[in-house]
DNA sequence: CTGAAAGCGCTTACAG
DNA sequence: CTGAAAGCGCTTACAG
């Protein structure tokens, strides 16, 4: 910055007022000092521009697995959004199979980062954990149930996924379905969903045999056991990619949806999902991502909303081939 | 700080040394600070220790749209690797349905980061852009072909995947086939691809159609007549997301892999491709992400490497079901 | 419209 | 083992 500044003749001070693009300054200077920039190649550190200022404008990002398509999604549509909202995001990934002290590992360097704000779109990062920053950024978790309620959160409507892709397995005519029920520790939004999915089913009277899971490829083989007992004639799944392995664990018993037994998943973000077939429930990322920015612009901002964020997105159901009517029990 | 040491009863400097880990500081002090920082909530400032230091240690990660599950599980993949190293990673992504300025944008706040080094995961920002750039800190692309020579380089080795693929499909007896060819401008990966295996196919005495495309979706329905018209018994496509949207179009055709004509895609990264059964190849891209962050963190370490980068990673044919011997034309 | 000077929260020789 | 002081690259009142 010194040496942009002799070379044009000027003090730090306009260099630093012609970058900020505030405070008076003459069409010459501004010129003159933008062309010795752009020649000498300057590009304002902004460490030091934030230290000195005092402000931030990066919002944090703790992100879990873009591997998976919901996360990936989310985390392009969520850089979108705050692209068109004039944040800069930086984000840090949290592998699923990490334990919790690589996430506070990120937390804390997000933090020392100075952060503005931060959005929280893992479950590996407990409201306890958040708990002591609460009062120094705006918080906002994305995309998952925040029970603690001094959270900030915009979260996809578990409940009515749920309740919409049990209804029309009911629909169909299942009297037995299993459930697979992540529990509650592994996955609070497989567990919200499964048990949601079963609340409806038993208010239609139909019979739910729940299948415990923890880990991704659990309950499957259970499954299909169940399936080839004929004590169940559907299973749902919590998860897409926990359909698609039951799928592959049909096909490796010689069975099939619908043929032998109807299956959902849920998440409907998977490309080729459509060509599987897979019925599933798409969730509203898109409309989550914009509701993020939308609430941490407002929070980071000039007068901040007094309330503590608590948005429920709803998506839509994919009634794909997966699920049918029963063949041969329970005729209709 | 100022308040850390204030009640640990010793100056700044110690406080300092003692988060550092560096330095001569007995132990009795070292407890005292930390149990008071811990108190306190203080978390050292990342922007000021740097600009201090003059140091960094975060690595700036320029990624294309995470929704590709491509490009998702590589971001996994490099945050999980440059955790190990020891790296912090911080990331933006460039939408792919969003032209240069943006992407330079990008790249003009990572480097006003002052980030130590650069990973460049995005075709959208070209040589001559990270040109000025290349001498202040070490510019690494990442999965991409890197023509310019002078920039450090770890791809995916698209020349392999191509005739793997080609020579895979020209075994199993098909004499013409049609390749999806993304143009140059539109994917330069794709490009390569594509031009890759007409040249296997070429080499082997296969007669090729070439259909030209730019958009995702393409070149699927020229293909789909060229089928109809029986003009191709295969249909080659230089991305697996291109794939699935050739297979669309037939289904909606009434034709299907690989019963009316074969079918092959590239990445083999999408959850599910097994259940499609899509004859694919799969990337590299856990040793991609590997060689990346080592190559980086040499490149930003006491004794980086003279020589430019170049390395080539290779993968693994993913032999499916839709691609099979043709049915009736050409019996062998 | 412009400049000199203090200060942002740290680190780092340099003395002790 | 520890502290005082200068400095990292900026911004921002305050004077002019």
């Amino acid at each position: 910055m010194e040496d942009v500044a002799a070379a044009a003749g000027v003090s730090r001070s306009s260099v630093s007022r012609v970058f900020l693009g505030q405070g008076k300054v003459s069409d010459a200077t501004r010129a003159r000092v933008f062309a010795i920039a752009e020649q000498l190649g300057y590009v304002p550190n902004i460490m030091a521009s934030e230290l000195a200022s005092r402000g931030s404008s990066v919002v944090g990002l703790l992100l879990r697995d873009a591997a998976n398509p919901a996360y990936g999604l989310l985390f392009t549509k969520l850089q979108e959004a705050a692209h068109e909202a004039g944040i800069t995001l930086i984000s840090m990934t949290i592998s699923s199979d990490l334990r919790g002290s690589r996430q506070i590992d990120s937390l804390n360097r997000l933090m020392g980062m100075r952060v503005a704000g931060l959005i929280v779109a893992t479950g590996g990062v407990t409201s306890a954990q958040l708990e002591p920053f609460r009062d120094r950024i705006p918080i906002i978790r994305a995309g998952r149930p925040e029970e603690s309620g001094r959270i900030h959160a915009v979260s996809y409507d578990e409940r009515i996924s749920a309740r919409a892709l049990a209804a029309h397995v009911a629909d169909q005519g299942h009297r037995s379905v299993a459930v697979i029920v992540t529990q509650e520790h592994a996955s609070y939004p497989e567990y919200i969903r499964a048990t949601g999915m079963a609340a409806e089913l038993a208010a239609r009277g139909v019979r739910i045999v729940p299948v415990p899971a923890v880990e991704f490829t659990d309950g499957a083989d259970e499954a299909v056991d169940l399936v080839r007992r004929r004590e169940v004639t559907a299973v749902m799944c919590p998860s897409d990619l926990r359909a698609l392995h039951l799928l592959r664990r049909l096909d490796a018993a010689g069975l099939s949806a619908p043929g032998d037994v109807s299956v959902s998943g849920c998440d409907g973000i998977l490309p080729g999902i459509d060509l599987l077939g897979l019925t599933s429930y798409r969730i509203g990322v898109e409309r989550l991502a914009e509701r993020t920015i939308a609430n941490i612009a407002a929070l980071i901002g000039d007068e901040p909303p007094q309330r503590i964020v608590r948005e429920l997105i709803a998506g839509r159901l994919l009634s794909g081939a997966t699920v049918a009517p029963p063949l041969e029990q329970e005729p209709r």
